[in-house]
RNA sequence: CGGGGCGUAGCUCAGCUUGGCUAGAGCGCCUGGUUUGGGACCAGGAGGCCGAAGGUUCGAAUCCUUUCGCCCCGACCA
């Protein structure tokens, strides 16, 4: 390709509206334009290196097993209304009627339309498992759209989902796409670390995310220092010291005090001059069927929402509105406290029996009690006590005991043990060998494509520009022309030396422009190909070309003679370093 | 959804506080010339409904109201 007859408007300035390295580069690079919030143009660099990455998962997830077929964006809004998702999406759902009134959505996840197309095929255990995957635009109405390409309100993403007659039967699969999964990344030259992740209300057994490490990433990690554990945030646990009970032969005493107005833990501690640690912090929650379940975890603790669900046994749950508090309480919101009151359940954190001097809401408005013990003061039956908070740093490792740190990270990929969940809502049933019907079991399989992209561009820069892995670089080489103009000897013998390389299946771009060496220079930097390949008059005149390769930038002379040979070896030797 | 910031040339921004000539700079773009190994130089030129609507005023990029859009922090996130 010629640089002079592509598209590809890089930009000299930092942009206004980028902040993060890869989402300025992108830019820069002239990978994306954006539309409007959340919608990028991909430009010719951009979709070209899409387009690499696209084939990569492709090839492994055929490798794997997985057989490629395409679903339609439009789906109909009440396919989701029979998995009862259409409330779960909430807003992300992007929704519209057509001429003739009928619901619509643009698909922001395909498992329904899967199930649904897999419930009308396949009706005998002989033709399973099978798993079946797409590349594909989703479109997810994010609140906020942000950091470029990484959280987007339509994207490309790769979705598999397979169907099986046993548990043991979808192990091996997700096994298989966990290892999918590596070599996919590692063909990428994207460096992820797989951790247990939260499988959330989409229910399931399992799931692994994997993650891009890096300071811009939204998601936190949680890993030990001194074993394999690794886990998001949401999921990670922490291992409890055995006799946590508290001292009931304490000195202390309950005392009820005046706390005008005070009702967070930051002014709670501050005004009675006590330590957020000491604070029982109580926190209302309501089932969707009603009942009312109260929390409590320390003050400098945050209540892990999915545990509390997984520990009542309940599918979902959200913070009680301030009606369902003040009733259950009888005071204000911010007075709440576990002594007197009779909620449907109550879950305690293991932390909370080793306040000795506590601090609680007086359930009566503008109160608290000090000198609370828990279990003297209120009782603590040992099916209340659970891991309901989230981990911090420094928590002791669930598996070691060592301790845990936390990183940002990126999420580039996921594998879900899905279970019945769809199968039995959208009536996936099979024949098994005894005549009789059975729900699949199934599960899915995501890779966000572009954000594969973003991840790389992340790992992989300097301040000079983006500094590609050759396997999803747009080219693999760029060669540079120096001559004065178009028809000097340094032209010409850059121009045949582009058009060997391509003839010998390297993809090039042909830096043709009539532009001075400087700005040539700068824009391969920019750009990141891997390979670059100078033609000028001086190292001519000896029969050389000049080969630097963007990572090292070390530069060394070849012989023009052989030169196509020389970096075909060169590009497969690199292609090779990622396999 | 809460908090903050910003919309002026293709890009990055100044001007707005304290209303007043024809709305500016750098980069990019076009013409000509000189240059040619890390974003050249000189000369000339094109390019703006100052995000949109309404209002105040003799007069609005500037003040007021409304609205749309974009970015950041937080909350949320199958």
């Amino acid at each position: 390709m010629r640089f002079s007859q592509s598209f590809i408007p890089t930009v000299r300035e930092v942009p206004a509206d980028a902040t993060i390295a890869s989402h300025i580069l992108m830019i820069r690079a002239a990978l994306i334009r954006q539309l409007v919030a959340g919608v990028y143009s991909y430009l010719p660099m951009g979709y070209k290196s899409l387009r690499k990455v696209e084939q990569i998962v492709r090839e492994e997830m055929d490798k794997a097993g997985g057989i490629e077929l395409h679903m339609p964006v439009l789906v109909p809004v009440d396919l989701f209304r029979k998995t009862n998702r259409v409330e779960a999406f909430g807003n992300i759902l992007f929704k519209f009627k057509d001429q003739h009134n009928a619901e619509l959505s643009l698909g922001p996840t395909h498992e329904e339309i899967i199930t649904s197309l897999v419930a009308d095929h396949i009706n005998s255990y002989k033709q399973l498992p099978i798993n079946l995957y797409q590349i594909q635009t989703k479109f997810r109405d994010e609140e906020r759209p942000k950091s470029g390409v990484l959280r987007t309100r339509e994207f490309v993403m790769k979705d598999a989902y397979s169907f099986h007659t046993s548990l043991e039967d979808l192990d091996k699969t997700y096994q298989k796409m966990y290892q999918a999964y590596h070599r996919i990344f590692k063909r990428c030259g994207v460096p992820v670390v797989a951790v247990e992740a939260e499988s959330g209300p989409i229910g399931g057994s399992a799931s692994h995310e994997f993650m891009v490490l890096t300071d811009i990433g939204e998601d936190q990690v949680v890993s030990c220092d001194h074993c394999d554990y690794a886990a998001n945030v949401e999921r990670a646990t922490r291992k409890v010291a055995d006799g946590t009970a508290g001292r009931l032969e304490s000195e202390v005493v309950l005392k009820e005090v005046h706390t005008p107005h005070k009702s967070t833990i930051e002014d709670v501690s501050e005004f009675l001059k006590c330590k957020p640690p000491q604070v029982i912090k109580t926190l209302v929650y309501r089932t969707s069927d009603e009942q009312v379940v109260v929390a409590l975890v320390r003050g400098d603790h945050e209540v892990n929402e999915a545990k509390l669900r997984r520990m009542g046994g309940v599918s979902s749950l959200e913070l009680a509105d301030d009606g369902t508090i003040t009733k259950l309480t009888g005071a204000a919101v911010g007075f709440a406290g576990p002594i007197g009151i009779k909620p449907d359940k109550m879950f305690i954190d293991f932390d909370v029996p080793a306040i000795t001097d506590g601090v609680t809401g007086a359930n009566k408005t503008d109160h608290h009690f000090v000198g609370v013990v828990p279990g003297r003061d209120f009782t603590i039956e040992p099916e209340m006590l659970g891991d309901i908070r989230n981990v911090v740093e420094g928590d002791p490792c669930p598996h070691c005991g060592a301790k845990l740190k936390f990183q940002r990270a990126i999420e580039v990929g996921h594998v879900f043990k899905l279970g019945t969940k769809y199968s039995s809502a959208l009536h996936a049933q099979y024949l098994d060998a005894g005549g009789k019907n059975q729900d699949m079991i199934m599960g899915c399989y995501g890779i966000g494509v572009n954000r594969i992209l973003a991840a790389a561009i992340e790992t992989h820069h300097d301040e000079n520009g983006i500094i590609w892995p050759i396997s999803i670089a747009p080219y693999q080489v760029t060669v540079i022309g120096l001559g004065r103009t178009p028809e000097d000897e340094v032209s010409k013998t850059a121009e045949r030396l582009a058009a060997e390389l391509e003839s010998a299946g390297i993809d090039v771009l042909f830096d043709d422009r009539d532009q001075r060496p400087g700005v040539k220079f700068k824009d391969a930097d920019l750009l990141g190909v891997p390979i670059r390949v100078t033609v000028g008059q001086k190292t001519l005149a000896e029969g050389k070309v000049e080969l630097k390769l963007r990572r090292d930038g070390e530069m060394q002379l070849i012989d023009v003679d052989g030169a196509v040979e020389t970096i075909k070896t060169l590009v497969g030797k690199l292609m090779a370093e990622l396999e």
